[in-house]
RNA sequence: GCCGAUGUAGCUCAGGGGUAGAGCGCUUCCUUGGUAAGGAAGAGGUCAGGGGUUCAAUUCCCCUCAUUGGCUCCA
């Protein structure tokens, strides 16, 4: 006999050999027919798989991110055997389950796999899940799965293999199709009841550039036809909030082949809402001892070699803008960094003045591969709310502190609560990425991490993603769709101050070399824009919104007293406009409404007279006669509470 | 850069081997109004660009460009 453990402490004993559905089926059938799998011991297995020790088990179902996981991975494992019936020869890679469904990656040989065929597959996948095919585990030893895939003449899954250690191989089954695997998975592939195939693209073999391209197949599935229609609606849902959608509806923002490709052009109302994120931020960063500077957005060619970033990525970048002296050589900025270095070195520093924090934002200039241009979130031309700190090594602890407190507060204020903060550490395979030494890198990485868990932050580590020139700290957010993006950086440098000679003067009256620290709480103001836009759903806080009020006159006999009101508002530095059209109230109502404007103020016989205004809320609909200063009154109430440190 | 999809009016989209449609928007006129669309008339298109097949291409085929879902990359 064993004893398992259960979730709520109580322990009960099975027969040796008995699996976690025996368990679930002691409790309850119910349960039973929803367990999809099993953590043992703190590692998912298959609710079929027999255990042979004392354990603590937590049956897991579809309410469960691990059940989820399983259901997906098990999925990947049907669309595979569809694929396999219904393109004979087809070789596969690898199928894991994703966040929000599951892909495989196959190679399809000479032929090309379309969108238009994902429909059939799907159709075939059905089928098989109706089958309810069990799946089995089977141990199997390296020779034999070598011998296995050898056979079936599949170069990825010997290779996957090759890299495995003999004895902790698994292959699983399900009606006609084995598949190498770790596990775990459902116990029948009648708990699929729906699945929607989402899209098809190329994926590189281990995800290496340099390796043969394979076709992945993305798709999601569930146990309910229902959830999958839950599923598909939010997805719509989502797509409303594109800010590449909103960004068209509000005139915000637009794109010309023309000026180039990547190149945002900001319309007047995107550069009002601009505008009042600059404000904001450098109201924030007077507070906290920053000093602006201003750089040009070119910079001499050898400024770049100094730096290193031609080194690095000059032959990826815009290239130089010669002049008509013989080989003068300007570069666009890709960086505000060497700029601020310069000014640094613009007259000798003593360490009483540290730490420096000149701040800038810097628009520059990055040659993105084109397939990555994505609407304002990747662009090649940006403007990073940059600034540089140069500091004393025993302050570097403090101010990258600091920084984080500046960055939560910005991330507070605009309401951005679900961010990762993410570590973003050196590639320890390939050091040669990186310029620095050692030494260096291991102090910064650790002095990161010491601050990030000095504020309590919640971290994940990441390796690989730190710059070329120094290990970060990101604020990732993700888009309506779901997809992340780098905000907020905070990254510490030893490198550049080295590359640059810079100083400063002890107490002891000799030089020493300060350490940066760069950092961007919003990254740049396209970016984070762009995420603004997806986070409130074009919706913007009164604060920020392009137009703050539309004045809306009931008829045009009421021009003069609207325009009247519309002075003083604006007196008040509160924007907008007033709608002259030949329009029903109805209609000016309704376009305002669609145009998100806050808040609408409607005008006729009645406020004339009274010398008052109607007000309306979007999304909230008609709040009645107010006195001018009862208006500004709530305005001012409205902002402040936006803004208060929630 | 690579794999897939898409490209028709300012916007959202329908159509289809015989030279093009809707709604919204825009212009003009009528209407002067009370909390989410008043009425009428009109302007607006080399059907992304180039090449091919054809008596005839916007429609079929190829290439290019752009957009887009991913992959790689990302100072």
């Amino acid at each position: 006999m064993i004893k398992i453990t259960l979730p709520d402490g109580s322990v009960r004993e099975y027969s040796k050999g008995s699996s976690s559905m025996d368990v679930a089926k002691s409790i309850s059938e119910g349960l039973a027919r929803n367990v999809l799998a099993a953590k043992i011991n703190g590692e998912v297995w298959d609710s079929f798989r027999p255990i042979e020790e004392d354990s603590a088990i937590q049956l897991l179902t579809w309410n469960d991110t691990d059940g989820k996981a399983t259901f997906w991975h098990s999925s990947a494992h049907l669309l595979a055997e569809a694929l396999e019936a219904m393109y004979p020869g087809v070789k596969l890679g690898i199928g894991p389950s994703i966040e929000a469904g599951f892909y495989y990656d196959v190679d399809f040989g000479e032929k090309t796999f379309g969108e238009e065929e994902l429909a059939a597959v799907e159709k075939k996948m059905i089928e098989l899940a109706r089958q309810k095919n069990e799946f089995k585990r089977q141990d199997i030893s390296k020779a034999d799965a070598l011998k296995y895939y050898t056979e079936k003449d599949d170069e990825y899954k010997l290779e996957l293999i090759n890299n495995l250690d003999d004895g902790t191989i698994t292959f699983y089954h399900q009606g006609n199709f084995t598949d190498l695997c770790r596990g775990p998975h459902i116990p029948h592939t009648g708990f699929v009841k729906a699945i929607k195939l989402t899209s098809v693209a190329g994926a590189y073999w281990r995800g290496d550039e340099n390796n043969k391209q394979l076709t992945r197949i993305y798709g999601v599935s569930f146990p309910k036809q229902k959830e999958l229609t839950e599923h598909l609606e939010r997805i719509e849902e989502a797509k409303k909030r594109d800010h590449r959608k909103l960004g068209k509806e509000l005139d915000l923002f637009a794109f010309s082949e023309k000026v180039g490709l990547g190149l945002p052009l900001w319309l007047p109302k995107g550069t009002m809402l601009r505008d009042r994120l600059e404000n904001f931020l450098r109201k924030a960063q007077v507070k906290a001892g920053y000093d602006p500077v201003v750089t040009p957005h070119i910079g001499n060619k050898e400024l770049y070699v100094t730096s290193g970033h031609y080194e690095k990525y000059g032959e990826d970048s815009f290239q130089p803008i010669h002049t008509p002296h013989e080989g003068e050589e300007f570069l666009l900025k890709p960086m505000n960094c060497p700029h601020h270095c310069e000014i640094y070195k613009a007259r000798p520093k003593s360490y009483k003045e540290l730490p420096i924090r000149y701040a800038e934002f810097g628009t520059v200039y990055r040659y993105e591969q084109h397939g990555e241009l994505h609407g304002l979130t990747r662009v090649r031309g940006f403007t990073q709310d940059d600034a540089h700190i140069f500091c004393r090594p025993d302050q570097v602890k403090e101010e990258f502190i600091k920084v984080i407190d500046l960055v939560l507060y910005v991330f507070n204020a605009l309401g951005f609560t679900d961010f990762t903060a993410q570590v973003s550490l050196r590639d320890p395979e390939n050091k040669t990425k990186y310029i620095g030494s050692d030494a260096l890198w291991d102090r910064a990485e650790r002095e990161i991490q010491e601050a990030a868990d000095e504020k309590n932050l919640i971290t994940v580590a990441e390796k690989g993603e730190a710059a070329f020139y120094g290990p970060k700290l990101d604020f990732m957010v993700k888009d309506a769709l779901g997809r992340k993006w780098q905000l907020g950086t905070i990254q510490v440098d030893y490198n550049l101050p080295e590359r640059f000679e810079l100083e400063y003067t002890g107490a002891d009256n000799q030089k020493h070399r300060p350490v940066m620290i760069h950092r961007a709480p919003f990254g740049s103001l396209e970016r984070f824009v762009a995420v603004l836009i997806e986070h409130c759903g074009g919706n913007f806080p009164l604060w920020l919104s392009p137009d703050q009020i539309a004045v809306l006159p009931i008829s045009e006999k009421y021009e003069a007293y609207a325009q009247k009101v519309y002075n003083q508002l604006a007196e008040e530095d509160i924007r907008g406009f007033i709608d002259h059209r030949d329009e029903k109230i109805g209609r000016k109502i309704r376009d305002a409404e669609v145009k998100k404007v806050p808040y609408m103020i409607i005008v006729g016989e009645k406020e004339q007279e009274n010398n008052e205004l109607s007000v309306r809320r979007h999304g909230q609909g008609d709040l009645g006669s107010l006195s001018f200063e009862a208006f500004t009154k709530k305005y001012q109430e409205e902002i402040d509470k936006d803004l208060e440190t929630k």
